[in-house]
DNA sequence: GCCCATACCTCGGTAACCGATGTATCGTGG
DNA sequence: CCACGATACATCGGTTACCGAGGTATGGGC
């Protein structure tokens, strides 16, 4: 399936309460979100990489480059102590909207 | 407060799920659902206006010309059986869009 | 008379994403 | 041993739904 797509902004929200539970690289990253939303939601790659360069410039994410054990190099992503703050903000904030949404459609 | 904006691509699920409760003109449908929203979310009349006009080209809702008891011009708005369907899918899709970021976010 | 609320509308600009494309290495089945 | 899919990174032009600002017009209150 993997039809449909994380509503817009939520991605930079996903992506740091994915992080907070541990360190990952990029491509890592997508398949971890789109298991937590079940097949349901597709992680474009054209999507992700941006953010996560855009997070780490703003330096809410840090980066390293390391080597996988079969040698592919990995770009490991993981959350400053900026990015926590963040984190729990845009946590808050799109809780917020999925609680406000349910109400208005429910 | 009135600060926060309505998710984008929801806007056509809330238009559709209040009118799915009665018919209204533009104006009153922006204060109706910045009520439901207890004031979160402010809804632009540039996005609104045009959001109206689409689903109405679309045949999802119907428009006609009133007049209000005070003498002012008013375009109600009511769902098309169309619409009612439209509004089934709509309301499934951002419920499940919402219960789907309160899973992952949780 | 002036201003705010009501009530409609349009249009340029933009943020964030989509889709396509590119590079390179690794593991594996034939 | 080599083609192909999976892994892993990246860029970039195009789209879309919205934002913000502006416009028109009438009604009611002070």
């Amino acid at each position: 399936m993997k039809r449909d797509v994380v509503p817009r902004g939520a991605l930079r929200a996903l992506v740091l309460a994915t992080l907070g539970d541990g360190a990952l690289h990029g491509y890592a990253l997508a398949r971890a979100l789109e298991e937590r939303a079940l097949g349901t939601w597709k992680i474009r790659e054209g999507s992700l990489y941006p953010a996560l360069h855009e997070l780490e410039l703003e330096g809410a994410i840090a980066a390293s480059w390391t080597k996988a054990p079969n040698g592919r190099r990995r770009r490991v992503y993981s959350l400053t102590r900026a990015g926590k703050r963040a984190a729990k903000g845009a946590r808050a904030e799109w809780l917020g909207i999925a609680e406000m949404l349910k109400a208005m459609l429910a």
